[in-house]
DNA sequence: CTGAAAGCGCTTACAG
DNA sequence: CTGAAAGCGCTTACAG
């Protein structure tokens, strides 16, 4: 029989009894209290709790409430890394929409390990997030346990593709179609394509849209393919050598901002001069593409209004759960409307 | 009298319950089960428990763990900003260790606004974190309030000072001295330094081991200060004009790298060259110093490894907890070395 | 407008 | 080696 050892940390832990207690009501009209929505209490009542509230210090502990709502206030957010550039605006995004709803953020990266990610996914199913927003695309077993645990969840990945998930993406193909043509307007007609892996789908986009625009505009097209799943500046360096070696194109469009560093950095070494001999641009406007000594011309992806858009999502989602309306809404996907930021490097300034 | 809603997402939701059943024992033995500390468990009713977890595909419920056991499995992040490199790169050393030992990530933001620094702090108070690692030192009220619910926790903050708490940090002093010397070094005898705020204790151990130095290599010291707590790359290209306007230094030690880009930039764009005309060191390594065309030389304040560092702290307080020892280590103070990392600023390459 | 009581899904001393 | 039962701190239909 459990006689109770007393808590150890029994510093002030006070409880919703404590406050109930203190006010003189029960923990029923306590807990209404808090959960101020609308309940009626009287205004006498209502002023007692919060006195009390406020001279015991009491927080309601977050573990008890979502044990007894069956579900937490935590949104589950995982991504491949958080060291590149790209994510932490993903994050920023999500959290300020998150935040003033009153959800926190229970953070975990997989550096793209297929292990890691499965463990990850696991560890939010243990803490019953209320939600996640997932930087990329989790393999099948993972996605119908996740469906079968009717977490709510939205892809921010860059290559989603058919998933049955709600999913917030730049549009890649107006992106890409937006950069090769301002190199087009530049005057450039030998325009090369340093890609992305291919297998992920917004790089196929980017390709894609690349030739379509080469195409429509006359000019042949060069195009190359990195295949390490996350682009570095290594890749890109490495891509622009193998490209000068064959060809001699007079200005690149780069899948992402992170290889078109690469790009300006092999070019710097080897004395090929940005824009003059090659123009650049690249894609995702991550914030270090605006330094001063890089000035890289790219289309911006917005990721931070990604992240708003995928927490706004969510918290649509979990609005729709609550009015227990037919809510059988299918997976959406949003296409995020992309911008040409020009800069130095593709001849504009 | 509570006639039990048959549960909304009754997907699969598989309690603790069903797998005692399954196999055939008491809930507190499949409880034992999961806690593998040293309980003897007959090895049939193991392998019993073990099967019946894998086909019910069960996860434990990590609120109702936290509840009963009075302390959750989350780590709380409270940092200034995550946009600014420098604690992405602090989070993924918190990781690094945190995740091994089965410990998820509560991060949150805070814009350094103390408004909303409390509601954070509130908030991890709320889930009950079993440790925090924060990014900036708690005003007096909420050191009190934290203090109060014996959350362990430890500062990574630039700032800290004679708080009583664990803190980690980067030793200020031999960096800046390493740095300061190494222009001295190379031959320099006008050396500047554009200091952050001094209310901020390591900006102004900076600045005074940067003195000392001049000092006893029998050169006068120019500083400067830069007032905004998070000193950014505009701060840094302004003061740089500012030091320009009345000083005429060889060579400049910036307090961190964000100012220092900011210098290099001003430079760029008044013809002032680098290293020649103005040799520069920043402070922090963060990633994007060794950029290119950034190529900053600086002192490597290893963020990761603070992180690893603190989150390593904040596990042996927890052991420490409970073994229940005298436990009463007071509060220690860690300072991780600095490295000097050359580049082309200072002349180096 | 308010309260009694069951239930959320675990853990843990105790008693076998 | 195993299990019954109390307790963790909330919420929520129901009955007043």
């Amino acid at each position: 029989m459990g006689k109770r050892f007393p808590t150890v940390a029994a510093h002030q832990r006070v409880t919703i009894d404590d406050v109930a207690r203190r006010a003189g009501v029960s923990t029923a009209t306590v807990s209404k209290y808090l959960a101020n929505r609308d309940y009626y209490i009287a205004e006498g009542t209502r002023r007692r709790i919060r006195e009390a509230i406020t001279e015991l210090d009491y927080l309601p502990n977050a573990a008890a409430r979502a044990l007894a709502k069956q579900r937490s206030q935590m949104i589950g957010v995982v991504v491949p890394s958080i060291v590149n550039p790209y994510y932490p605006e993903v994050i920023a995004g999500i959290e300020d929409v998150t935040e003033a709803a009153g959800y926190t953020l229970s953070l975990a990266t997989t550096n793209d390990s297929p292990e890691r990610e499965s463990a990850v996914l696991a560890s939010m199913r243990q803490q019953r997030v209320a939600g996640m927003v997932l930087g990329r695309a989790p393999r099948d077993e993972d996605l119908a346990r996740i469906a079968g645990t009717g977490i709510d969840t939205v892809l921010v990945s860059r290559e989603s593709v058919g998933t049955d998930i709600d999913r917030v993406q730049v549009d890649s193909v107006a992106g890409a179609t937006m950069a090769t043509q301002h190199l087009i307007e530049h005057g450039h007609r030998r325009i090369a394509h340093i890609g992305g892996p291919q297998d992920a789908y917004s790089f196929k986009q980017r390709a894609q849209a690349y030739r379509d625009t080469c195409t429509r505009a006359g000019l042949d097209y060069i195009d190359l393919e990195v295949h390490n799943r996350y682009p570095t500046m290594a890749d890109g360096a490495d891509a622009c050598r193998r490209l000068l070696e064959k060809h001699s194109p007079t200005a690149v469009f780069v899948a992402n901002d992170l290889m078109a560093m690469g790009v300006l950095d092999h070019c710097n070494r080897n004395g090929i001069r940005v824009p003059d001999d090659l123009a650049v641009v690249g894609f995702d406007n991550v914030w270090v593409a605006g330094l001063p000594n890089v000035e890289l011309t790219t289309i911006d992806a917005s990721a931070r209004l990604i992240g708003q858009t995928a927490a706004t999502i969510l918290l649509r989602r979990f609005e729709a759960n609550d009015s227990e309306a037919p809510d059988a809404t299918g997976a959406t996907s949003t296409v995020i409307p992309p911008r040409l930021v020009t800069r130095r490097t593709c001849g504009c300034d």
